[in-house]
DNA sequence: TAGACAGGAA
DNA sequence: TGAAATCCTGTCTA
C-alpha cells in the first residue's frame, strides 16, 4: 500500500476536490463519475461538484446514498462534512419518497408516499397544486393526463416521483432479434448492451420501462434500442435527429431483427406512413401551423407499447411539451452525453425519465468495444497584428478573431505531413476557415451545401481510400454516415459544447484493426477566450478519463520544440504500431 | 411525379 | 454571445 495521502477533498459547498498527481487519481475519478459532474479541470485539481440531479439520477440507476458516502469517504483525505452527508442521505431520499401509482379504485393516477406532511407540503406549492386532483389518502387523485406536467413541477422544487403507475402495453409485435444478422455475421448483445436493456425494463422488484441509457458513439446505441424493442414485443416508435439517421435505423432494424421491410414505416415529408415500426425526426413532429402541432395527433393516435427517443440529449424544446403529454407509454431515451449545454436536464429527468445506465468511455475501450485515442491540445500563439484585433475587438468578435488564427493553417499542414499515413478529418466551425484549408491541403471540403450526392461520392472514396484527408464542417456533428478516420484535427468549435467534442472524439473511436490507436487534436490560440472555451468542451471527456497533452507553436505555426515533448515528432507513433 | 430550389423555423 | 446545419413546406420545371 503507498502511504501518499489521499486524494480528494469535500468541501462543505458540495464541491469535491481531486489531486490529479495522486497515485489515486484514477480509481477515484472513477468512483465519481456515476453521482458527480466535472465543473473544472485544470492541471493540479480537478473541481467536481454534486446537485440533487446528479445525486437522483445515481441512485436511479441503481446507487444508494450509501454507497456514494462510502465511495467518498474511501478517497477522502478529511472526514466528509456533515453538510455534504445531510445532503447526500436527504437527496438520496428524496427520490421515491413521493409515488405514482394507478388510483386503488383503478380511476386515474395516484400520487402517495408515506409522509403526509410532504404530501401537504407539496400541495401548498403554487406550481403544483394545478395538477392534483381531489384528495385520496395519503395523498392525491391525479388525471392521467396531469401526470407529465405534474412529474416535471415537483422534479422543479426538488421532489421527483418514482413513477410507478405503469404504461399501456400497446398493439402486440412479436419481436426477435437474430441470431445472424441479414448480412450473414453473427449477432447478439454484448453483455453491457443486455445490461443496458435489462437496466432500462427493470426487474420484478421494481419495473421501469422508462429512462435514459447513456452509452458513448460507436458502442451500439441501437442495438440497445432493438434489445429494448424484443423486451417490449409492441408497436414501437422511434424519434431520430435528421433523415440519416432515420434509415439508419431503418437498415439495423433490417439487419439485425426478423422484421421484414413491411412492418418498418417511415413517417417523413416524403412518407407520411404509419405502422407497426413506425421512424420519424424531431423536427417533423415538433413542426407547426398556426400554432397547432401539424403531425403530432397523427402518431399519438395510435397505440404505441414503446418511444425510442435517439440523442436524447439534442431533444429540442416543443418535443418536451409533447413528450408531457406521453406519459402513458414506455420511454427509452438513448445519448451519449446526457449533457444538455441549455440547462433542461432536468425536464429530460422528468419527462423521458431518469438515467438507468452508463458506462464509462475508458472501460468500454479496455474491453475492445472502441478504439484508444490520444488526446493533444496545441496552443497557438496569436501575432502582433491579430493581437491588437482582438484586444480592441468585443467579446463574440474576439471569439471569431481567436477561431480562425491563420497560424493555425500552417499547423494543421505540418500535422497532415506528419500523419502520412492515416486517415484524417479536419473539422471546424468557420466555413471561411475551412475553405481556406481545403485548398491549402488540397483536400475536399463537405459542408452543409454540399448536395447529398457529392457528399456520398466523397465518403466513398474516403472509405475506400482513395482521399486520405477529408476537411468538413459542422456537417460531422450530425452525419452519422461519415467514414471512419483515425486522426481528426479539430480547428474550431462552437463555444463551450461538451457534447460537440465528444461526439467529434467519437468520430475516431470506431476500434482499428492491429488495435491501432487515434489521435485527436484540437487547435486553440493561447491566452484568448478561445482557450476558456477550450477548458469547458473538453470537461465531459475528461470526466470520462481522457487527458489532452498540452503543446505550443508560435504564430507563425510552428511548434515550440522544448514544449512539445510528446506531439513533435508525433507520427511516429502511428507508423510503429504498423510494424 | 420527381427533383431542384427558396424561404422559414428554432 | 453567433454561425451553420437541419428538415419542413410550397412552388416551379420538365
Amino acid at each position: 500500500m503507498t502511504l501518499s495521502r489521499l486524494p480528494l477533498v469535500v468541501q462543505s459547498d458540495l464541491t469535491l476536490l481531486l489531486e490529479v498527481d495522486n497515485p489515486l487519481f484514477e480509481e477515484a475519478r472513477d468512483a465519481l463519475v456515476g453521482f458527480a459532474e466535472l465543473v473544472k479541470s485544470p492541471e493540479h485539481i480537478h473541481t467536481y461538484r454534486l446537485s440533487n440531479l446528479s445525486i437522483w439520477n445515481a441512485v436511479a440507476s441503481g446507487l444508494t446514498a450509501g454507497t456514494i458516502l462510502q465511495r467518498l469517504a474511501q478517497y477522502s483525505q478529511y472526514a466528509v462534512p456533515p453538510e455534504v452527508e445531510t445532503f447526500i442521505a436527504d437527496q438520496g431520499r428524496r427520490y421515491g419518497r413521493l409515488v405514482l401509482q394507478v388510483a386503488p379504485d383503478g380511476d386515474g393516477l395516484w400520487l402517495t408516499g408515506n409522509d403526509s406532511t410532504l404530501l401537504t407540503l407539496i400541495a401548498s406549492h403554487k406550481t403544483v397544486a394545478p395538477y392534483l386532483g381531489p384528495m385520496l389518502a395519503p395523498g392525491f387523485r391525479i388525471a392521467p393526463e396531469m401526470r407529465g406536467l405534474l412529474k416535471q413541477a415537483l422534479t422543479k422544487i426538488g421532489w421527483p416521483v418514482a413513477d410507478q403507475a405503469g404504461f399501456r402495453a400497446g398493439v402486440h409485435l412479436p419481436i426477435a432479434l437474430r441470431a445472424t444478422t441479414r448480412c450473414g455475421r453473427p449477432f447478439s448483445l454484448r453483455d453491457y448492451q443486455a445490461q443496458a436493456v435489462r437496466a432500462f425494463w427493470g426487474d420484478g422488484q421494481s419495473l421501469h420501462g422508462h429512462g435514459i441509457v447513456v452509452l458513448p458513439c460507436g458502442a451500439g446505441k441501437t442495438v440497445v434500442g432493438l434489445g429494448a424493442m424484443e423486451r417490449t414485443q409492441a408497436h414501437t416508435l422511434i424519434l431520430t435527429t435528421s433523415l440519416a439517421a432515420l434509415h439508419q435505423w431503418r437498415d439495423e432494424i433490417l439487419d439485425k431483427t426478423h422484421l421484414n421491410q413491411d412492418d418498418i414505416a417511415e413517417y417523413s415529408a416524403q412518407k407520411k406512413e404509419i405502422g407497426p415500426i413506425t421512424l420519424t425526426t424531431y423536427q417533423l413532429l415538433s413542426h407547426r401551423t398556426r400554432g397547432q402541432f401539424s403531425h403530432f395527433s397523427a402518431l399519438d393516435a395510435h397505440d404505441w407499447g414503446l418511444i425510442i427517443y435517439d440523442e436524447v440529449h439534442l431533444l429540442p424544446a416543443p418535443v418536451f411539451r409533447l413528450t408531457a403529454s406521453l406519459q402513458a407509454r414506455r420511454r427509452l431515451g438513448l445519448t451519449a452525453t446526457l449533457i444538455r449545454e441549455d440547462g433542461r436536464a432536468d425536464e429530460v429527468f422528468a419527462l423521458i425519465g431518469p438515467k438507468r445506465f452508463d458506462m464509462a468511455w475508458k472501460q468500454l475501450e479496455a474491453e475492445g468495444w472502441i478504439a484508444s485515442a490520444a488526446c493533444h491540445e496545441i496552443r497557438v500563439s496569436l501575432e502582433r497584428a491579430h493581437r491588437e484585433r482582438y484586444a480592441a475587438a468585443d467579446d463574440p468578435e474576439r471569439i471569431r478573431i481567436a477561431s480562425e488564427n491563420p497560424a493555425k493553417l500552417s499547423i494543421v499542414e505540418t500535422l497532415v505531413a506528419e500523419h502520412a499515413e492515416d486517415h484524417v478529418l479536419v473539422i471546424g466551425q468557420y466555413l471561411g476557415q475551412l475553405e481556406q484549408l481545403s485548398q491549402r491541403l488540397q483536400a475536399p471540403l463537405i459542408t452543409g451545401k454540399t448536395p447529398p450526392k457529392e457528399r456520398e461520392r466523397l465518403y466513398k472514396a474516403f472509405r475506400e481510400g482513395e482521399i486520405r484527408v477529408l476537411v468538413v464542417s459542422k456537417v460531422a456533428n450530425f452525419a452519422i454516415d461519415l467514414p471512419d478516420a483515425n486522426v481528426a484535427i479539430q480547428v474550431s468549435g462552437t463555444f463551450g459544447s461538451r457534447q460537440e467534442e465528444a461526439q467529434r472524439l467519437g468520430r475516431i473511436l470506431r476500434p482499428k484493426a492491429e488495435g491501432k490507436r487515434a489521435t485527436f487534436y484540437t487547435l486553440v490560440s493561447g491566452e484568448t477566450r478561445e482557450q476558456d472555451f477550450s477548458q469547458k468542451r473538453q470537461l465531459f471527456l475528461c470526466e470520462q478519463g481522457y487527458r489532452y497533452d498540452v503543446a505550443h507553436a508560435d504564430a507563425n505555426g510552428q511548434p515550440l520544440e522544448q514544449s512539445m515533448p510528446r506531439v513533435i515528432p508525433f507520427p511516429r507513433v502511428a507508423s510503429e504500431d504498423h510494424v
